[in-house]
DNA sequence: CTGCCTGCAAACGATTTGCACCAGC
DNA sequence: GCTGGTGCAAATCGTTTGCAGGCAG
């Protein structure tokens, strides 16, 4: 991400405090600094970990707690995973995830046809659309080579591969 | 679902124990029959709820395994949901699902043109498809009247809003 | 008869909640 | 100073695992 880029999301961060009149704490500003360069998808424990080298007191629960708060402004995007942890992503436009199924990992598509699909016909007093997500499910390079080194690892309820 | 459909279903599920070599024991053919006519995604939870009607024995550990074999057989799909929970579903071809966000109810929407987009470009090296899940996102008609009555319920960690 | 399956209990990981204290505005 | 945020501990929820006995093939 570009500085300039960088300078424009804090900016956002901050007034989207402003406009809901919470308090901009060290700690949010901690978490969002942890979490505003990460690719990878981190879990909510992920985040902990990062933002604990900064600062060392915060707790697990404040930054679980800060990250439901940033997604209900909309500063970052929570998305759903076949594994048990959230995902969260800084990245908050459209666009669709790669998923392995094998080692739960999360890769952004930055492919616009995937950006405009016709939303379904749904009767509008039935259901309100408010927007839509595409997972592109599969295996990542990694795990193809692990598989070529030991075939048919899977068993019955193995990993996240039972999505 | 037609009678002539079920019973094809339920030799399905035969034909796939026998292939791989897995036993059909009187609990399998339980939570089969259980969840087989369900449109509304239970979660493991919910189908051990049923299946304890007819056998009120039955572990609440057996039934998640036996949902994450099915899931490997292909009998039953699992879908990845906002909320803590996963979600099964008897249906196991093509389709995307209208998610709540509200109330995290899910529904099968059948829109043909949702099963045929495009795959991304992607190094086959790198990723290997399998294939996609569309999420569609918003609010259903229960949820908006709930919302209409009292407006702005939803706070910082509320609910499953925070996807 | 043999191996996989089942059920129990317990562990486990992720997340939430109640409460006292503290910090932004 | 007031309001809401933070940290701690503990509870909760969904799911997995280790192990002793049971059942399908």
């Amino acid at each position: 991400m570009s500085p300039a880029e960088e300078q424009q999301r804090i900016e956002r961060f901050v007034a989207a405090h402003r406009e809901s009149g919470l308090p901009v704490t060290i700690q949010r500003r901690a978490v969002f600094d942890a979490i505003l360069d990460r690719q990878d998808h981190p879990t909510a424990e992920q985040v902990y970990r990062a933002v604990r080298q900064d600062r060392p007191q915060i707790s697990r629960v404040t930054v679980h707690r800060i990250l439901g708060t940033f997604v209900s402004l909309g500063l970052v995007a929570k998305t759903c995973h076949p594994g048990s942890a959230a995902r969260f992503d800084p990245k908050t436009h459209q666009h669709p995830h790669l998923v392995c199924l094998d080692c739960g990992g999360i890769v952004d598509v930055e492919d616009p046809r995937l950006n405009r699909i016709a939303w379904p016909k749904v009767n509008p007093r039935e259901f309100t659309i408010q927007d839509y997500h595409v997972h592109v499910r599969g295996r990542c390079r990694q795990e193809a080579r692990a598989r070529q080194r030991r075939p048919n690892v899977r068993r019955a309820s193995a990993g996240i591969a039972t999505l």
